[in-house]
DNA sequence: ACAATAGGCAAGCATCCGCTTGCCTGTCAA
DNA sequence: TTGACAGGCAAGCGGATGCTTGCCTATTGT
């Protein structure tokens, strides 16, 4: 999962499914593009198997589409192990 | 400093630096090394870049020795970044 | 029924990354 | 002062990784 996060495309995916989640392949890949992306569908695919496997995103089948779903609980590992210490700011 | 996080070898000396900061370069290898890591003080020292310039980690130098610091604050970009809500379990 | 749409699979390629190797610099102790 | 110790620098290598390309499957609309 610390590797999922290590690509700067696949962060991106995060913070566009952050924005929307529950989107679809084709949406993310034209609203990465939008976002001055470049990547190619299948390169989207390989980067959501990635985080799918890190276990960052949720992914739902249906029909002929597969939808999107963020999941950043994963993250809270990061926490715990380094026991970082939440700034003020962050409520 | 996403990618930072991204190897093994890494993490393993946050982790080592946690449990005692201000830790010299060979003390970490030995450490390290006690703890299943192969790895050469060359290689330790390159990572020791990596983590520097992700500014998880604070160089200091005194005479001959080197001491290394963690520094765990750039974390909180993670959190801030995705929203991560913190579980119950960290106080 | 058939064409278009949404996505999957696999191989090939170029680049990046971690690691080793070999050698050099600077500091301290005897 | 000289040798041992702590660390630095740079080139080279092999494997991982991100991406493309080409083709295939399945679902849906007309």
């Amino acid at each position: 999962m610390y590797r999922a996060l290590a690509d700067p495309t696949r962060r991106a995916i995060l913070d566009e499914l952050q924005d929307r989640s529950g989107q679809t392949l084709f949406e993310l890949c034209v609203r990465l593009t939008g976002r001055g992306f470049t990547s190619t569908r299948q390169a989207i695919s390989q980067h959501l198997g990635v985080l799918a496997e890190a276990g960052l995103v949720v992914i739902r089948r249906e029909g002929r589409y597969m939808f999107i779903d963020l999941d950043t609980s994963p993250l809270q590992q990061i926490y715990q192990r380094w026991r970082v210490t939440p700034c003020e700011s962050d409520t």
